[in-house]
RNA sequence: UGCCCGAUGGUGUAACGGUAGCACAGCAGACUCUGGAUCUGUUUGUCAUGGUUCGAAUCCAUGUCGGGCAGCCA
């Protein structure tokens, strides 16, 4: 049985502590702010993956312990890359992470609202907030950074009136030259002294269209001398001729993730902007935008973690569309990729991703994860909740000699030994049955104590039985077990009691039903693909095997929403594939097996 | 060779100047009508060198190693 579990909290462990939380809870009691407002802020160009999770679950876990908000935003600022389907992709796949457990945190706003205006002091302010907790899809939306561009235009301009930007002529190529090198000071723009009223006039026309991609950009004004390389002018605006996926063709100029993000955070009224360590060189651009801009409201400040990387996977965006176009999985919601979506469609509950999310912590330190930690967070959740049914993967034929031809007996089975609520079902058992081909060898090695020629096994929830012959064919290929049952061994009987090595699993021939089994394997061999010179090379050419299986009964009304243990195998789910007369099985992942690691001692 | 960040068992993390703990993995055992689950035990660690201190994983200095930064990507 499992042990009592510790505080839980829709259906997800107590949360730990790490340094941002503790910032936060700092932040709180010192009064800096009376409410915590986090951010998710996907860029929509990819898929949403177990990365991403762990971003989520700091974000709106924050906001759900300290009473916080977490606003769902696409941080969409660059119209060459970004696509309403993964808009939508990246809402279904939060949501799916966050039901139950922080849907009242999630900051969402009415559909097509942009910020407000205020004027405060003379200057105007913008402000879009957060409406929360409402679970209607159609009325409600993301934020979308891209609703905040006239916004953002407004404050670029106030920048140049103060003389802190300035509209730069120079060429991508140029640009880059002037920039230096990290040990080497860039040079200033010959365009760096423009007068205001000629910045806000080329600035003006960038927008009004007058200029091709690249001409110009509108760049601020730091110092070309710093040795952090973002704050050598950085470029604020870029020239683009292009469709955005939000604005449509209202915009020819776009603002670059430096001066929108930051600015976003503000206008949404974020508190504590998280990010990953990447965008810590980027932080004294980040405030510097912010406080040279006299915002009357407080300002959001940025902390930075380390993104999770995961052992015997890979989790670029760019490797992992490299992955669905040249076919090596069968889609984004291919289950041995860790996107969000191919770990649903493995089996994978949103439980077993906030746990694992919550166990390996939140630190500055760039790690590998073991994926063993995912496994285990995974079995860990699937123990609980599973109904274990019997099914075999690889079938062997046995035939109790000594059963009558024609009868037939019902036997009770448990849903969920872990579960006393769950209830038991009735399992056929005949003359003729299938066990798992694993579960016997004609010669075994020393440990095995499963079937072999005249040993004793128990068949789960029915009768001991021996094996008497083993059948095989003319090219020695086997054809069945023929076994003697101990027939007062049965639960209730007199030699219900007795002990044997091992109990194995089976289905009655004459009642099994048929299913596709796919069965999932890690998707690359090694540790780290990335280390090697093409990290195709380590993909697992075994990664997935599909097996045509016998099920009990009772899993010909499998539903989607369940999850399967099929005794002594694996944790099991229905595959979107199956249809009313067709089952299809996904392998979330197996059960421990300690007989593998013995025979792998044993050296084969 | 410029700037920023980091370093605690095999891996991921905790300890906030006072007994180095937890999880995963490993190993050994108990139990078991799942070689599952559960339970018990156990191997292995503060990057180095100085300094401050009664006392340092923790504070300071220097060094070593690792990561990040030179997109009009995010």
């Amino acid at each position: 049985m499992t042990k009592p579990t510790t505080v839980r909290d829709g259906g997800t462990e107590a949360p730990p502590n790490d340094f941002i939380r503790e910032i936060v809870r700092q932040h709180l009691a010192e009064g800096r702010c009376s409410q915590v407002h986090t951010r998710f802020p996907p860029e929509p160009n990819g898929y949403l993956h177990i990365g991403h999770a762990k971003s989520i679950c700091l974000n709106f876990g924050i906001a759900r312990e300290f009473g916080g908000i977490c606003n769902l935003r696409m941080d969409d600022t660059n119209p060459t890359k970004e696509d309403v389907e993964y808009v939508k992709a990246i809402c279904e796949d939060v949501r799916w992470l966050i039901a139950g457990w922080a849907d009242h945190c999630l900051g969402l706003k009415p559909r097509g609202r942009t910020p407000q205006s205020q004027i405060v002091n003379g200057t105007t302010d913008y402000h879009l907030g957060p409406v929360v907790g409402q679970t209607d899809g159609d009325t409600l939306e993301p934020f979308f950074a891209s609703d905040y561009f006239e916004q953002l235009y407004e404050f670029a301009v106030r920048l140049i009136r103060k003389g802190k930007a300035y509209v730069c002529d120079l060429s991508p190529e140029e640009t880059d030259q002037y920039r230096g090198a990290p040990d080497r000071p860039g040079r200033e723009s010959p365009w760096r002294n423009r007068s205001v009223e000629e910045n806000l006039d080329l600035f003006q026309r960038m927008r009004a269209g007058e200029f091709p991609d690249g001409a110009r950009t509108l760049r601020a004004k730091i110092d070309m001398a710093s040795p952090n390389v973002w704050m050598r002018d950085p470029v604020l605006y870029r020239i683009r001729h292009a469709e955005h996926h939000h604005t449509g063709r209202a915009w020819c100029i776009y603002p670059t993730y430096d001066f929108a993000h930051c600015l976003s955070d503000y206008i949404e009224g974020i508190t504590h902007s998280i990010c990953t360590l990447e965008f810590e060189v980027h932080r004294p651009l980040y405030d510097w935008i912010l406080e040279n801009l006299d915002l009357p409201r407080p300002l959001p400040r940025q902390y930075e973690f380390a993104r999770l990387n995961l052992s015997y996977t890979v989790m670029s965006k760019r490797k992992l569309l490299q992955l669905v176009r040249e076919g090596h999985v069968r889609g984004w919601d291919d289950p041995r990729l860790p996107t969000l979506r191919g770990l649903r469609r493995r089996g994978v509950t949103p439980e077993a991703v906030r746990n694992f999310a919550y166990r390996i912590g939140i630190t500055k330190y760039d790690g590998l994860t073991d994926m063993a930690v995912l496994e285990h967070a995974i079995r860990d959740d699937l123990n609980r909740r599973a109904l274990r049914r019997l099914a075999v993967l690889r079938p062997l034929r046995l035939v109790i000699t000594n059963y009558p031809e024609d009868q037939v007996e019902e036997l009770p089975a448990l849903n969920n030994p872990e579960d006393p609520h769950a209830g038991t079902r009735l399992i056929p058992f005949s003359r003729v049955l299938y066990i798992e081909q694993d579960d016997f060898m004609e010669s075994p090695p020393p440990k095995f104590y499963r079937l072999q020629p005249g040993g004793e096994v128990r068949l789960k929830y029915a009768y001991i039985v021996r094996c008497d012959e083993v059948v095989k064919d003319e090219n020695g290929w086997l054809l069945e077990l023929r076994c003697t049952a101990d027939l007062e061994s049965k639960a209730g009987g007199r030699n219900a009691h007795r002990k044997v090595k091992s109990t194995i699993h089976w289905v009655s021939a004459r009642h099994a039903v048929p299913a596709e089994c796919r069965l999932y394997d890690r998707l690359f061999n090694v540790p780290e693909p990335d280390l090697l010179e093409d990290w195709r090379d380590a993909l697992n050419p075994n990664s997935l095997e599909i097996v045509q299986a016998w099920c009990e009964p009772a899993l010909a009304r499998a539903c989607p929403d369940e999850r399967y243990q099929f005794e002594r195998l694996g944790y099991f789910v229905l595959d979107a594939d199956s249809s009313a007369d067709r089952l299809v099985f996904n392998r979330t992942i197996t059960l421990k097996d300690a007989w593998v690691k013995e025979r792998q001692k044993l050296g084969s």
